[in-house]
DNA sequence: GTGGTCTAGACCACT
DNA sequence: GTGGTCTAGACCACA
């Protein structure tokens, strides 16, 4: 399913998160996908079970998944919720935290905005041509 | 000189650090220009002295300011810090995933497209404002 | 019959109690009708027939439903199902909590009336296409 | 602090949250403060401290709390943030299920309607009063 | 001192 | 089998 980075500053079940929910926004698991069960994951990663749950609850809270108790882990549909307005303050966050830190590097506002321009073209040509 | 939010999960050294940084990338502090004592800057921030001597030592690490034994810490020159392309293309990594979470929650790109000018405008009046 | 709900975190076999009981209480089932056997509501579910037996033989203990051997599982009468007073305190409560959460969320009580108001229309929807 | 009921069929946890929560609500605890550490509240309940974190992000979750790493746990003010209309969604979802245990109990709709609408006048009550 | 993460291993209810 | 909770005890970074 994905690797763990072991020396990477990331704490294990963010990179769990994080790949899950890179492997869910590429379209490589699907809504309604059952996802592999904590004790299995934990074998296959090596890593405690306790770990794999904080890292599906998380998942969970952030509307990436849910749970039948019993049954699994699967992989919810996209937004069938009202838009997540905290969440998008949290990724705004992120966002902001990027901005400062290329600031930090020493880019200028001119060529941020042009990076971020390009990232932006770089979707609606996804959109364009994958939708 | 500035302010810490405690609710950030940020740790509170690397808001300082953080802070500092921006402080020298927008030009309100100059090359050679003498920085709060670790006493003084921990008074007004009302902060443990070791915390901000961890930010200064951290900042003098990545070449941003330097000591002088007796007299007091100093901002470097800029040239001594080169710009990181390689640090520039992670955190364009970044902020692209961030960009493709929104998309998955729903947010339609010309959202996107303002939440973004809002965090270039949120930078730029910083710069007027301080030069 | 009715549906589950797999994303709820409710078990399924609470939600099978509960939709029973509910389609007893608003007089969609009535007394000495006959409820479909396990086997059968298993199917049409597609559910664990351990799960669905679970349900029925709570749904049994609380004087709900009374089985035959060999003839199959019945809806008791309603007298044998008294008000519980203490109960409807308990119930009572958790909506006092509930609606003391929304005000301090920031919910107007104008805001919390329509709610409500909701609510309740939902289950007087139910009730009049039901009979 | 509170005292917590070992025979309850809520997990610990859970009932820290909840008496955590009123406190917050009902004024004793005030935005600013600071709550016990984690270790610390895990000694005087005899609870571990795991369990003790566990309630302590939800309730950080929820908006009631926030962290200073190395500091401690504070209360936080409320709603300086946007409604958040995804924990209103959950609080609602509370409210239905006690209408819906109200029903199975075998109240009518009407009886519901009035004790609705009495909590309600309590809290309008309340607000005249108090503020 | 504070919170944050992780492990190992246990017990429970539900499917 | 599944997830959910809890304990005991360890190590880390930060203040």
């Amino acid at each position: 399913m994905f690797q763990l980075d072991l020396k990477s500053r990331k704490s294990i079940y963010e990179q769990i998160v994080d790949n899950v929910k890179e492997l869910i926004m590429t379209g490589i698991l699907n809504a309604e996908d059952k996802i592999p069960s904590v004790r299995e994951l934990s074998k296959t990663l090596t890593v405690n079970p306790n770990t794999i749950q904080k890292a599906y609850r998380e998942l969970e809270y952030q509307g990436y998944l849910y749970t039948v108790s019993g049954l699994g882990t699967f992989v919810a549909s996209p937004s069938e919720v009202p838009i997540d307005e905290k969440r998008i303050g949290e990724v705004k966050e992120h966002l902001r935290e990027s901005i400062k830190e290329l600031l930090y590097i020493g880019c200028s506002l001119d060529r941020i905005r042009k990076i971020l321009d390009e990232l932006i073209e770089e979707r609606s040509d996804w959109n364009d041509k994958g939708k």
